[in-house]
DNA sequence: CCAGTTTACTTGCCTATACAAGTCTATGCA
DNA sequence: TGCATAGACTTGTATAGGCAAGTAAACTGG
């Protein structure tokens, strides 16, 4: 068996996968206890307490102090999905990534938009509209509002260099995202930049980036639907 | 402050994210060693990495064994995105789900299909096809594949009542899951079980799923792009 | 100068023990 | 009966030390 090799937490984490994937303690159910497990793999509490408390936060237990810990309902978080940024994903294929910047600017935040990024109405905003492409196809329209306060040198980017997600990363590498995904017919302007007929499908994202309540940017991205689609895989 | 009331790991996890989150050690950079926390924060060192190696698995900071602990690329893990089932989804709107049965019996699998569930041509397999409504409206138009090795009773289930991802839920709790996402036109069928326009831009993914490298299922769920948006939020 | 070895530092993993805190049950007293 | 308490169990967290294994730089002998 190669769990022969495996380090004895790891053992334990396997025996315990095992046992829920073959459904040997059904959701809701008592699994054994760290007393138990220890008696059984003859190893110390620490080492237990590791193989469960990873187990936990993979989401496969819930463990309750002073009641034990219980093979976890699955089913609410049925797969992940990873949202990379577009130009690290062409690179990793392989293929060449260039972008056209048609727009950086700066404008005055509207009624609708003013409220997202947490500004009043009229106050500066940052806007760049960028068309990506990879080996010479049009991938991604990127429309993209920026808020001053989070990144005030962004117009000074070279944006056919770094891409405004990478850029934005620097200035604030730690956030929390909304995402929406949603398929849609482009607007008028993204079908003209993006080289497709009006009424092609898209792939619309739009991901609003917070940095401890401060709203970063709202960007929404068009991604042609016979060019580009989501991959990923997930593990629990 | 808070920290004053967490416990010592969490104060360490803390501290690190937040020199994270203000660039103290750009992406790539080597970050403090177990020892100069251990030092810093007067804790025995299995408090630190504890620390560390949750700080680990949530992506933030790459371990290397006789090298050190660096701050990650953050654009590499840059969004996750929960699926959820869909019957839970529209319950937890307040909303009624209802499925309407179209298909639900045993085929011969095709040369393109037999391989992905890893059985021969001409195998029998179960299909399903289903129409999920919230509220009376067509949500998804859900066509699957099901290995009969895995859940030899799928067909006598009674699909009004559980949909076939809660079912499947119960006959293997555990598994990975090859996941697309596309934007494009549904199939005529499709159009017509959904009482959609056949140009219409739909949301379409594809999801297969396997279990200790058997595949049990192969999905695709088509959802009118006007009236279905994956929504989710990520925290690092 | 070059190649092999030693040394210092790093993370990975483990044992054994300890105390705190939450939950339930059984016991004993009014 | 009713209520408070004590005990047995659970998980949560911490300490102090140890050995293994990987890396890189300094130090050797040829």
């Amino acid at each position: 068996m190669a769990s022969d090799s495996l380090a004895p937490y790891a053992r334990i984490k396997d025996f315990l996968k095992q046992g829920l994937s073959v459904g040997h303690w059904a959701p809701g159910t008592l699994m054994p206890s760290d007393a138990d497990l220890v008696a059984r793999f003859g190893v110390s509490r620490m080492t237990v307490t590791r193989a469960l408390r990873e187990l936990q936060s993979e989401g496969l237990v819930t463990r309750v102090q002073g009641l034990g810990t219980y093979a976890a309902h699955l089913g609410q978080v049925a797969s992940m999905l990873a949202l990379r940024d577009l130009s690290e994903e062409i690179n990793a294929r392989g293929n060449r990534h260039h972008a056209v910047v048609h727009l950086a600017r700066e404008e005055r935040a509207g009624p609708k938009l003013a409220p997202q990024l947490r500004l009043t109405a009229g106050s500066p905003v940052f806007r760049t509209l960028i068309v990506h492409f990879e080996n010479d196809l049009a991938l991604q329209c990127e429309d993209r509002f920026v808020n001053p306060a989070c990144a005030p040198d962004y117009l000074a980017t070279d944006f056919t260099r770094v891409t405004p997600t990478r850029y934005l990363l620097q200035v604030a590498p730690l956030w929390e995202a909304q995402v929406s995904i949603e398929a849609a017919t482009p607007s008028a302007q993204e079908a003209r930049l993006l080289g497709i007929a009006a009424r092609d499908p898209c792939l619309i994202i739009v991901r609003r980036t917070v940095n401890r309540d401060i709203p970063i940017t709202i960007a929404r991205l068009v991604h042609p639907g016979s060019r580009y689609r989501l991959l990923d895989e997930f593990k629990p």
